[in-house]
DNA sequence: TGTTAGTAACTGACTGGTCAGTTATGAAGA
DNA sequence: TCTTCATAACTGACCAGTCAGTTACTAACA
């Protein structure tokens, strides 16, 4: 009897490639999808991988963790959206609210159209169970976003623009509804059949309110 | 050899006795704190036991699961104070600012100083592992909440008191430093020796923005 | 006023399932 | 051929939920 060739398809593709560097992306990406879904602790890396594309055990060849891959996704998701928001902070000379105006709907359009937006609630969900992970997010997004909107304040005060307003508890306030509403559209929108969170009329209403708190001049002609 | 008596202690206390109605307060205010440290998923039964100073077993006498320990925490923590915030809102009958103000300060010390303050971060967490609880805190406490300061804005627009402002967007942006303050207390407070959050400072800067973007005469005398 | 039988509160060891992380093995590519 | 990338079966720890047994209390009866 002469050998028979045992494996079948001489043509099939192999079972796997070798793919180093897309590999890593790919990873966070399905990290990202499946952590917004879930939230950290329930999420399940066998599912990460099978997303991913890949076995298990590859994750451990690029992340030593479900904590590192964890931040690995934060970082990725954060931290290019925060260089375009202090470069567009830091290159404008004129007067400062425009700027405001334009910074404030950027991040408004994240929040309603990005999976970026699920990124709070996660670092939020779990701030107790990674204090270094808090803190590395402290650090690196939120004292950096805090710095820009400062800074920005700072120098409308000075030129006269702005009135003189507490800088600190102004910037916390400019914050809160944008925070709030990522947070709404990932944790209750669609709930009840109520209609989903409306984020664009929400931030103009919130811009023509901090017109009237900033500026001097408040245009009171309005019907 | 006479019978030695065996229990050498005959005046010990009982290893435990039997307290029926005590136990579901205490179990709850134990699970409060656990899940408040821990977040929910990360939350051991074990421990809410021993710190309720029963046996694991004895939770499942009072509470048929985990999810519905948690939801008897929240009711617990949320529904005395918001029934309190709508009886405050409802016996007036003056000016509507005041009654504002009154409304947020006493959120604010709910905030800045009861456990209360996580129970808002617990729900943003789990809100996708949990619809039904999702569901039950929209419809019991958001709604609720919302319906009061909407009904405020109302009367004080109806009377002349108020601009005519939208008044949906303007109770989300009423509320939103609130719920980021408590959020933030739970979550980034005293990272990396910053100081803690001032959350009277805050919604003292809320209250001064919101006159100017609620009334119509703004006191435009100020240095 | 004991004594005792009955009951409901309570315990804690156990189970079954889940899942992060490991490793023996093999295929792809140089 | 040898190294590197990848797999998939495996392990061990962890924990929600269970249940057979124990104990505090009570009420009926002596």
């Amino acid at each position: 009897m002469p050998d028979r060739v045992p494996r079948p398809e001489p043509e099939a593709p192999p079972r796997w490639r070798r793919r180093k560097d897309a590999r890593p992306q790919e990873i966070v990406a399905a990290a990202m999808d499946v952590f917004a879904e879930r939230g950290f602790a329930a999420a399940k890396l066998e599912e990460v991988a099978v997303r991913a594309g890949v076995s298990k055990g590859t994750l451990y060849l690029y992340f030593p963790s479900k904590d590192e891959l964890f931040k690995a996704v934060i970082r990725a998701a954060i931290l290019p959206n925060l260089e375009q928001a202090e470069a567009l902070a830091a290159a404008v000379a004129g007067p400062c609210f425009p700027v405001l105006e334009r910074l404030l709907r950027m991040v408004a359009h994240l929040v309603a159209t990005t999976r970026a937006a699920t990124i709070p609630r996660l670092v939020i969900a779990e701030a107790g169970n990674f204090p270094d992970l808090a803190a590395f997010y402290h650090r690196e997004v939120i004292r950096r976003g805090f710095g820009v909107l400062a800074s920005l304040l700072q120098r409308g005060i000075a030129s006269g623009e702005f009135r003189p307003v507490e800088v600190d508890p102004t910037v916390r306030l400019i914050v809160a509804p944008l925070l709030m509403s990522a947070v709404w559209r990932t944790s209750f929108d669609g709930l009840d059949g109520e209609p989903p969170l409306d984020v664009p009329a929400l931030v103009e209403a919130h811009i023509g309110n901090l017109r009237r708190v900033l500026l001097r001049d408040v245009g009171e002609g309005v019907p």
